[in-house]
Formats: C-alpha cells, structure tokens, sequence
DNA sequence: CTACCTTTGTGAATCATTTCACAAAGCGGT
DNA sequence: ACCGCTTTGTGAAATGATTCACAAAGGTAG
C-alpha cells in the first residue's frame, strides 16, 4: 500500500464515524455529496479519499453504508479491538481512564502506571494503579498495542524510552515535549495548550 | 498579514516553547539549526516560518533568543491573557480545570458551566460551576475571549450556537462531532479517540 | 432497447507547503 | 582592511494535497 497523507486518514475515520450514524438512522445508501456535507469537506474529496484503497460505490447510486463501514474500519485497523497501557495517573490519566470513547472505537485500558506512592495501589474502573518501576515486569507478561503517556514534562522521555525498549510501536503523549524514538514507532502528541493558542 | 498556514503557527508554537526551555538555561542565542534539531524539523522550515513575519536573526550568528521570545509571543497573541469560559463539567472538564499549562499559557478559565444539578453550586479550583441555562446572564456580564466546549456530543450544536450568538469568536470543541458556525468563528475539534485512531 | 438522470472514479490542473541552494551579511582573527 | 567561517533570508524547484471536470457505469421509465 502506497504511502497516504494523515489527513486523509484523519478525514476517513470522520466518515466512518458519520456512517455510524447514518447505519444507526437505518439510512442504506450514501452519496459522496452527502457524506461530504456532513462533514465539511467536499464530494471530490470523499471520491479521492477512498479511492486511495479501492472502489467501493456503485455509480449513479452511491455508498451501500454497511459495507463502506466494514471497509473503512479494515482500512483504519478498527476491526480489532487494541490493548492500551495508560502511564501517568494524574488529572487527565483519570479523565482518560473514564472515557468512554476510547473503549467504543476498541481502544481498551488494560494497565494504569504512576510513580506517586500515594496512587499506587488505588482502584481505577476497576484496574489497580501499579507502580511505574514494574512497567518492565507487567508489560512483558501482558502484551499492549500502545501506550498513552500522560506525565509531566520532564517524565517522558526515559519512559518512551522504557516503553520503546519494551517493543511498543505506538505512543500518544499528552507531555507538552517533543519525543526522540526510533522511525518505526509512531508518536502523536497532543497539546492542549497549543490548541488554545492556534484558536488565539 | 497574508494567510499563514496552521501547520506554520502550530510550529512558531512549538518554537516558542523550545525558546523559552533555552532561556531558562541562560542560552543567549540560538540558530535555525539547534532549534530545528529540537524540534524535529529543519532549519530552512524555521527559517521560512520566521519569514513570513519579518527578520529577527543575524547573519553569522543566528536568533537572540529573549529577543524572538519576545516576537513570537507578540506574533502568536500570546502578549496577553485571555478569558475562558468551560462549558461541561465533566471528567475531561474537571482535567482542563487543573491543568497547569493553561493557566501559565495566558489562559484563564473566568467560568464553568454544567446542566447536571448535582454539579451546579460546586466549587471547582475557586469557582462555582454554573446551571447552563445562566449563559446568556453571565457571559454577557464577564466578557469571555474563547468556550471550550466538553459535553456529550448532543449538547454541543445547541451550546455553540448559543456561543455564537453570545458573541464567542472561538471554540475549542472536545465533542466528537463536526460544529456548524459562521466562518468568522474558528473551532477547533480535538477528538481524543480519532488520535489514537491514527496510531493504530 | 433507448433516453435520461445520477453519481462514481480518476487523470489533469490548480493550489499549498516544503526543500534546495546560494547570495548577502555578520563576526573574529591577523 | 581583508579572509575565512558561519548563518540568515529568500527566490526557485520540488513535492504534496485539493479541486476540477468529465467519461464510464448503474438505474429507471417508457
């Protein structure tokens, strides 16, 4: 598969999500316009998207929404479900933990890490708050897919590092750094505070 | 000013804060090359990003970093704070509330909403979380800057409008849906599920 | 079977962003 | 004052993303 932009996979997984609610409003069949419309972009870019893996409309009808469900979910890897450790306890950990959006779209929490021996041991949901210095011994026994960090700053990169030595491919950072780690482990960081200032 | 990309501001962003890790280490001047180093980018794309707002640096020598802090918080509108107001106290709310980088960014949350009344009349971090129904009341009052909007995606439309019609220029939209505004109202959606969706 | 209407899929054109590459400029040493 | 080293600022080239526009295809009705 050739190499495709972030946007567009960005753009694909809204219309998935879209579809979902057209398939949950019991509407069979879809147009690019439509989808478009809801979306905010345009018909051509809807054609464009998904014509970067295959043909999935019929002319002169459109979409069949099942369908282009099940195949934007393959497309996207969301036909599985993925198991996630979250790193760092804090503020937003708790608001992550919590958040039902990541368990609908198949992202499961399975490990909670701190170094606060204050929250160790404690119950989140239903998981127990283990210490960050076991990150080796659980994370070996229990394979995860990813890894969400959520610590400060300066926390961060030795545990990238920690969880990139431990064969994650994956991270989602919440510390407002910028990560150093391998070109095969992809990082998406998000800064809440950059988001505000692009809106300023 | 001619139109600047996202991608560019996203980055003098970046920059910005990068500056001010050099300041605190008492580094009087810096090259595009060192902050591209950090920054995981390269030194032409500082230097282009810097040109399209002047000339802050000498030849042969590179940026006084106190001095393009300076510049770039001017050019980012960070020379000033600005009033937040949070609609949704909610677990992610309750996050943003505390979180520190706001706060330190310029940014100032001045007032919270909620429908649930279990939540109204409680005390968040000094203020009072108030019934949604009281925005029109107490926005027109305290003058806000920007919402940041966390509630259930339902709630959101209708609480945009109300923004908008309250005045509001800019969102920061945490529902997992597309805001319809008027196009001189900027949203920005954060969609914590789609990040990861992008890892996967 | 044909005419007509609709909507896809996709090259080509346009528009936007990034990278290249180099002249101009600042500094230090002699 | 001149030379050599460094680094900026910026047109030009290359690359990337979006939009246009239209032929091909599917459906329906007569």
């Amino acid at each position: 598969m050739r190499k495709v932009a972030e946007s567009t996979i960005r753009r694909l997984s809204l219309y998935l999500r879209l579809l979902e609610e057209f398939e949950a409003q019991g509407i069979a069949t879809v147009s690019s316009e439509a989808l478009a419309g809801r979306g905010g972009t345009t018909s051509a870019q809807v054609r464009k998207d998904l014509s970067f893996f295959g043909s999935f409309g019929k002319r002169g009808l459109g979409y069949s929404v099942p369908e282009l469900v099940t195949e934007l979910r393959a497309i996207l890897g969301l036909d599985r479900r993925y198991q996630v450790a979250l790193i760092g306890a804090g503020k937003i950990g708790s608001a992550l933990v919590q958040y039902r959006g990541f368990r609908q779209r198949g992202f499961d929490i399975v490990a909670i890490f701190d170094v606060d021996p204050a929250k160790i041991g404690r119950e989140w949901n239903g998981l127990q708050v283990q210490d960050s210095r076991t990150l080796e011994a659980v994370l070996s026994k229990e394979k995860i897919d990813m890894a969400v960090l959520v610590t400060p700053a300066e926390a961060a990169q030795p545990l990238a590092d920690r969880l990139v030595a431990l064969g994650v491919k994956a991270i989602l950072n919440f510390a407002p750094v910028q990560l150093n780690v391998p070109h095969d482990v992809v990082v998406k960081t998000v800064n809440l505070a950059l988001e505000l200032e692009t809106l300023s």
